[in-house]
DNA sequence: GATGAATGAGTATTCATTCAT
DNA sequence: TATGAATGAATACTCATTCAT
């Protein structure tokens, strides 16, 4: 048994090398800058596996993909519903949010590259992002007034691009901003820039609430 | 004399159509995803009449981005220097962003694709963004307290961010969103909340500046 | 087991018929003339292939060259280092050297493109020659008086001029010659020309060395 | 007058200068490697202006050669009848050769480069070479002997080996060499060389002629 | 599972050449 | 004469993918 699990240990999944390979790549290069060989000597395995376990180039990125979304929602998810009172559970939403683009932002920066990519890949993307969507919607549906321009779909956009674009603007502002944008003082600093939005915001709608009734 | 012109009217400006093609493609399927063979189609040239006018893909995809990043500096600035009230010119700055933004959607997404994209892309990038960057920090640096998570740097992400993201995410959302993001109706809707914000956060901007002081 | 042995014998050695097509191409037409389609084709493999096997056309012909310059330089050694007495092994080596060549005649040709090419293949050239050139001054060294114009470097120069340049200039001359140079009967008459040059020249030097002592 | 011909001085001759531009790039890279834009624009004009005055970069490839062929020619032709003693025509035709090819090393280049080259151009070579190949045949005839291997065309091949291979190889062998192979004083020291070896091969021959009658 | 070999379709770029002006 | 614009064909090389072993 023992040597049973030695093994195991030892047996390369290939599968996953290549998988892990890809993520990397792609996060740093985007998709299309990323190719079948690229991924196989990351990984080092032979070109042809990759097509054994993934089919297609596309089906793998699909994985990559999937991965990261789903983690991302249950992040979400676990981080809101853990209880507490209304402010205080999106102050952990927000918190969530930002602390798994920072841990991933190879996924920020992914996800950037899909969003303006061609239709085949925008129409995987809408469906394996509805659910988190949809979740969302309802939960920001129990604050905010009727108002159109005030829905939660709104606050939505205007808070992942504050998440996701801190990450993907970030180094290209390095330079400008006269300090690593990832070092972690940076990244506390603009932990705490969401944090006091989140505020501010949840301030002026409580205001916006009042008037309406 | 009349006939004269009209000759010239009609003459064959075949290096704008060829960026002009460029522009449309890159900002439909970003840089990478988009060949030689496919502009030259687009603008109806030879392929290699491409290289004699823009001697390479590269710079041409370069001439494409200087035109936008010069017409959208251009636009912030004269609607800020307009004159007027602190908070009017401000209303007016986002609402320039916004606009230009609405009216080159192409732009916001080449954009996306290229932050995400590879070094030597990005370097071109950084030097052509760094003075807008910079009159942005001067020009929110009267109205932010000392607080470094609350800096010019912040806002002008954060801002960015929700200006940029709604015309790429939101094709993403259509079907979710229930509604065309990019409909004349949708585009005022997504101004409000703007202004809303631009609002929200200057009065909390404001608050903050008192209890320093 | 003989059927093994026909089966592989009959395995197609795809790398090797590229670097014979290679050969054969470059010997006709010189480096510059020839394309990598022109190869595939004449191996009958894919264009892609060549890439497969040599990474890059440069690469491919640089192994040509390696295998030639490889054996011509063995030749002679093996020729000159069998024994006997000093002239005898003058005609040895002079033989060999144009017997390699008469066998090897698109080696001949081929050189002589080479040494009027640009400079990064002259570099790779001038690496690969220099140990050849190297012996073969250490062994003329015995038997040249000190004067300078008689030092073993001309020696050199001239014989590999003699017995290469008939092969590439022979059929120019073909039609004013008379007869087919490269035909056995031409080539033997040759060799006799150059047996009296050795053995003329051999004279000459002995008497300078006599008149120096 | 005076006007008129500065004015004639003044004129640019543009179809001399692409002469001389095709001229010099191909004594430097070799026929193949020349572009017809690399002829313009080392010779300052517009590309068409070549098609214009020479057709094709064939026929002015041609035209280059036709240049250099004729004034060679002329040279030995020039120095050999200016009469005197028989070995002192010879020594005074191997040093119009050998000045000639010092003074155009790009000749020898070229021509180096053309023995090698593909049918057409061979073809045309023939023709242009056929006049002094037989000149030179019959001016050797005096001196050799009936003997096959002994025969003009064999000292014809020789000798232009020894003259023209010294400059075509001399660069590669720079480095071992220990000198510039082209600096005067190597010049000098190979026109020695050359020298010996007439003198001595003259004395062979004589020896030869004796021993037949 | 894993690999070396093989390929057809694609890439950006350069070429000699033509032509209207 | 001289040129800028234009092109079809070629260049070396890379790609995702397949397949026999």
């Amino acid at each position: 048994m023992a040597a049973k699990r030695k093994v195991k240990a030892a047996k390369k999944n290939r599968a996953a090398d290549i998988l892990t390979a890809a993520e990397e790549l792609i996060g740093e290069r985007g998709f299309d800058a990323v190719s079948a060989r690229d991924v196989a000597e990351k990984a080092g395995v032979n070109k042809a596996l990759l097509f054994y376990y993934y089919e297609s180039k596309e089906k793998l990125f699909d994985r990559v993909l999937e991965r990261y979304h789903q983690s991302h929602y249950e992040a979400l998810k676990v981080a809101f519903e853990e209880g507490g009172e209304s402010r205080e559970r999106f102050h952990r939403l927000i918190d969530a949010y930002f602390d798994f683009i920072a841990k991933n932002v190879r996924y920020a920066r992914l996800m950037q590259g899909l969003v303006v990519s061609h239709s085949d890949r925008l129409e995987k993307l809408k469906k394996q992002l509805s659910p988190m969507f949809r979740w969302i919607e309802e939960v920001l549906g129990t604050l905010t007034p009727k108002t159109a321009s005030l829905a939660p779909r709104h606050f939505y956009v205007s808070f992942s691009g504050m998440v996701i674009n801190y990450f993907t603007y970030g180094p290209i502002l390095e330079e400008l901003w006269g300090a690593d944008p990832l070092s972690p003082e940076a990244i506390d600093e603009r932990r705490g820039h969401l944090h006091w939005m989140v505020d501010t915001l949840l301030d002026g709608l409580e205001k916006e609430l009042k008037a309406q009734s």
